[in-house]
DNA sequence: TGCTAAACGGGACAATGTTCCGTATCTTCA
DNA sequence: TGAAGATACGGAACATTGTCCCGTTTAGCA
């Protein structure tokens, strides 16, 4: 889906040019920004950055959350599309879980405050909490599920809470703390005692 | 101590009786203002609920974390006292380690935003972060190499590590997600694999 | 009762999110 | 190619909140 067009079937009136530009700049600007000074950056810093009004944020992106989505959309997506490649190439499903979550959390210990934002039940957060839910619990969910039948670990645990432990987990910067050790850890708990 | 002399041997001279007042009433606005709207709720708020002005509070509490230490101070102290008493009277290290953490988790999923406080790097809450760590990592870690030692769990994770991502996990309100459930799980994670 | 230091209160300032409105620019159509 | 209208822009304006300052009040003491 193009920028240009309505995405639906009959074409409206594409944008503007230099609408779709400042799009595009705008994004960039973000993603650098959000390197720096994290997803909580101040809004007039990123205009700063890219050459426009605060006013044209918004207009392109009324929440942060839309601002956020956008910049990390190909993360995203390329995580949720790694999930059935792990289970079709783990030698279990369990493995594939872990892989998966590897996975998950490389993404989120790189950017500086997602996970707090994840977190957040701060109403303009509200989108980008919906995009992850729709886009990455139902891949962990297939995992789990899988990793359920294959007796492998404890039921009962449903994946969007597993996932919310695991942002919790790795929204933490701490020097003296690993988010990755954690992760291992709870992951590790899921396991069936026998 | 008491609020009106020094702490150390030679005595200053006490506080004005006002002032003690005041501390006290602060007190007690800003934990009735706590429940309501958490650890983050405006200064302002809490200067309006106390009947006193907005330099009132930074004169008593120059931080945050100062007023948040001494609201929540006794139930730290109790929680704190707990550990070694739960390793004396339970059956094995292992349970009182989990015990403890459930009265942690119980500490914190009741304090909104406490947890959230915790974790932030912003330099406004070293003090918070300092006091907890003082007073519980301790006692975590006794409780933690006790069940090493007996052989129950995996050792080489840190106390502060341990303490840290349980902090993580019960900083989330969210109706679908149980902190409880997810500590309980990480726990059973540091068993020994057997 | 009057003096002095302590404490107070509210206004001032700064940072930031959000919205509004007059202006500039793009697109289209003749 | 040159208006006309729709679209987008930019920055000022407003609201919220943390923080600090300063003139005023008051408690403690002689």
């Amino acid at each position: 889906m193009n920028d240009g067009d309505r995405g639906a079937g009959h074409a409206a009136r594409p944008k503007r040019a230099d609408a779709r530009r400042n799009k595009e700049t705008l994004l960039d600007a973000a993603a650098a920004i959000f390197v720096t000074s994290g997803v909580d950056a101040p809004v007039r810093e990123i205009a700063a950055k890219a050459g426009v009004g605060t006013a044209t944020i918004y207009r392109h992106f009324p929440t942060r959350a839309d601002l956020v989505i956008a910049v990390y959309r190909h993360q995203v997506e390329a995580c949720a599309e790694a999930g059935p490649a792990l289970l079709a190439t783990s030698a279990t499903p369990y493995a594939a879980l872990g892989r998966w979550i590897d996975l998950f959390v490389d993404f989120l210990v790189t950017k500086h405050g997602l996970a707090a934002a994840l977190r957040s039940d701060d109403a303009g957060f509200d989108a980008l909490h919906a995009y992850f839910l729709d886009r990455l619990v139902p891949v962990c969910a297939e995992l789990l599920d899988a990793a359920a039948g294959s007796g492998e670990i404890r039921s009962g645990l449903e994946a969007y809470e597993l996932m919310r432990g695991v942002g919790n987990l790795c929204m933490d910067n701490d020097s003296r703390y690993d988010a990755r050790r954690l992760v291992e850890i709870l992951i590790a708990g899921l396991r069936r005692p026998h």
